[in-house]
DNA sequence: CGTTTTTTGCAACTATGTTGCAATGTGGTA
DNA sequence: TACCACATTGCAACATAGTTGCAAAAAACG
């Protein structure tokens, strides 16, 4: 168990609890994103459905793992790397699933281009999906 | 009833029913996109959840409409005003999603940029929804 | 028309996500 | 360490999203 585990959720003001603990090693032990059904399936009937979609919920607002969007009505998430705190996402880094193994990246060193939106439209987060093959399977 | 509706179903070799005809002009009088409740609602009764589904999904595999992801888990629908065709589309455009009125809109205008990924990953297609305050909503 | 082919409706099912509430667990304090 | 207040969990029930198989109905085509 990483130590670093205790230490985020003491950080974020977080009680320290089975379920927290597991979910968010399990987020530092994976490279892509996780679906709620990632998690499912990786911590086995250890813990209620609703439990995990709670405890995605409390990451996302402490800022401690940000929402992948997707056509696929599956909603990904992966660990925050930026200083990203409460209700305050800095995660501008663009996200690429594989179309093939269908695992998705954070690219965090691709940022996400400024746009010159029409008159009128104020931005307040913009997501960029790119979808193609990986790294991995194009070898 | 839009002669154009007629058109583009023949034009895409599609036999004409009541189902696709009735969709189709909802998209064509509507200015933002239509999520699949969207077309349930505007259409009462008529017609069964099922055919709403298969007949969106025909309509993207024609290249009539496109698909818009979201974090929110109701895939929205917009008509390919590029030339789309079969299998192929080619809107390469970025949407808009209103975190006030939550109307989604095609900026047709603004081009999705173009980036430079890490070797090794081959991009197939871009998505890029930013959200935040319309124009509508914005006065 | 009548025949062939496509589309539709229905039933049943899976996946995703939310809410209320009682039971349990955690953190802080005596 | 034992107790208490509060936060978290599990369960049941519900809501929305989407898929599949199959028989009935509707288009297309001659
Ligand atoms: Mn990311
Ligand atoms: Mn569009
Ligand atoms: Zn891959
Ligand atoms: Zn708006």
């Amino acid at each position: 168990m990483h130590a670093q585990v205790i230490d985020t959720l003491k950080k974020n003001q977080l009680s320290i609890t089975d379920s927290r603990k597991t979910i968010l090693q399990l987020f530092m032990e994976s490279d892509g994103a996780l679906a709620h059904m990632d998690i499912e399936n990786n911590t086995g009937e250890e813990f209620d459905r609703v439990t995990i979609y709670r405890t995605l919920q409390t990451f996302v607002e402490k800022g401690i793992i940000h929402t992948i969007p997707s056509a696929d009505n599956a909603i990904r998430y992966a660990l925050c790397k930026d200083a990203c705190s409460e209700g305050h996402h800095h995660d501008n880094h663009i996200h690429f699933m594989c179309d093939n193994c269908s695992t998705t990246y954070c690219l965090d060193h691709v940022v996400v281009p400024s746009l010159q939106l029409p008159v009128g439209f104020r931005p307040s987060r913009t997501d960029m999906v790119v979808s193609g093959c990986c790294n991995r399977c194009s070898k």
